[in-house]
DNA sequence: CGACGTGTTGCATCATGTGCAACGGTCATT
DNA sequence: AATGACCGTTGCACATGATGCAACACGTCG
């Protein structure tokens, strides 16, 4: 729309594709040397790019600094809400958002299911590591030295006869999880309790925050609730996609008909 | 130097503190609301701003996208390579540079001392990861796990005397190397060899690879190669700033006289 | 229903970005 | 040394393209 912001920010892309000078960015460009000029002043004082000791020209330290503050100022819980909602009431059950934080999974945030019999659980309280399905998503994510420490140093309380038994099995179910991308608590935790858990990953892949959708068996069977994991594994990938700053449907040069 | 790039690029900063409307932008530009939108509007066909739901700006995804293209195709080799040539023709002693990969330290490039008496080593070669210092810096700067892992699974050879006996007095000497920014090895690889090594930085403070001074005794004493310690620690730091894309010297607003 | 507060569009004006040509520096060639 | 080629830089006249205005199109709220 603004041809001359236009040209600048092409200059960006070319950059980082390695460093270049002044005569081969005119070039691609298509414009005069001196407008390149001018353009590059421009980003240079902006710090969006940097002019190295050859005098060749690449992207600059503010560019970095501006992707890390904004990732830090991004709340997933904020761009999460409404999907989760969404979720809610297409199926009715309790959704959760959780996150990892210094050797604890903790819920960020909770959509109450619709039917009467509810589960518990609190925004903010740590959650049960070692069974459940947001958990297992968000620790299968770790580097793996971190998670063998981790799951060296964890408790494993038998909730119940299908809670995960100590390290060597949760590690097992870790890797199984991080191959195929999804996780279940079936009544790891409490008894009637099911889970079906998806995970929302950022722009460079990490998986950033984990969601699941909760409902006890007098409710739904286990099998039922297996039965909305492409739901929720959407509803999870369409997170991630906004959260990244990714357009979840593709639009292109836009056409008046 | 160019308008409305300048302002265009404004927008970037004030973005990143947080998502923000039409209006304000247009306020904090100090523009009227139609030339905010044809600006934000170029930003978003780049990609370098995404539209939330609730109709608000934030910064997209190509931004990350474009500063970890920017990282990979950055040359840390290429960027330091003058710097340790000043090195080298300032102190006349073998100048090593070297990088983390792969549970091993690579020699990534070097400048031969100008002295007759020469050390050793071949660029792409494994460095004696236990007592190096320039092992010692890119190791100490590992993630905690990763690094207690890489300890314990590493063999100690004893080279000589002074060399690294075990996993316990490496991990303690890295802790002390992480402290102090900067690590030596003297006469722990060959019994009449000294090194003083500073680490490089990269944007966001971690360590991205790592530089030395080496001199045999015959050469300098130990505490004579020490007293380069300060020159090597600032040639480090000028590297970490031309690889972040920081100016070296910082430049205000300029003024005409 | 009307009065906002939004985001959006078309348009006349002229500020702004543009390409040109000329200058000045560095390096390799003879 | 002298020459020429190459690259970055500067000043300037021109007209292109960015600007702000006013009007429109929504949606929300009182």
């Amino acid at each position: 729309m603004s041809q001359t912001v236009d040209r600048a920010l092409s200059i960006l892309p070319l950059l980082a594709e390695g460093p270049a000078d002044l005569g081969q960015v005119a070039d691609r460009l298509g414009v005069h040397k001196s407008t390149a000029l001018r353009l590059l002043r421009t980003l240079h004082e902006h710090g969006l790019v940097y002019r190295q000791s050859d005098q060749r020209y690449r992207l600059g330290a503010r560019l970095f600094a501006l992707a890390q503050e904004a990732v830090e100022n991004l709340d997933v819980r904020e761009i999460a809400h409404p999907h989760l909602v969404r979720l809610n009431e297409t199926c009715g059950h309790t959704v959760h958002l959780a996150v990892y934080e210094e050797n604890e999974v903790l819920y960020i945030d909770k959509v109450e299911s619709r039917y009467p019999v509810r589960m518990y659980s609190r925004i903010g309280k740590p959650v049960a590591i070692t069974v459940a399905a947001v958990a297992k998503l968000l620790l299968a994510d770790l580097p793996e030295p971190e998670r063998r420490a981790l799951a060296d140093k964890l408790d494993y309380p038998l909730y119940t006869a299908r809670s995960t038994p100590g390290a060597p099995a949760f590690l097992k179910e870790l890797a199984t999880v991080r191959e195929q991308g999804w996780a279940t608590d079936l009544g790891g935790h409490e008894e009637s309790i099911n889970c079906v858990a998806a995970p929302i990953r950022g722009a460079d892949g990490r998986v950033v925050a984990a969601m699941s959708v909760s409902a006890p068996n007098v409710v739904v069977t286990a099998d039922e609730l297996l039965t909305l994991l492409p739901l929720v594994r959407r509803t999870a990938d369409a997170i991630s996609h906004e959260y990244s700053g990714k357009p979840p449907a593709k639009e292109e040069s836009p056409r008046r008909p």
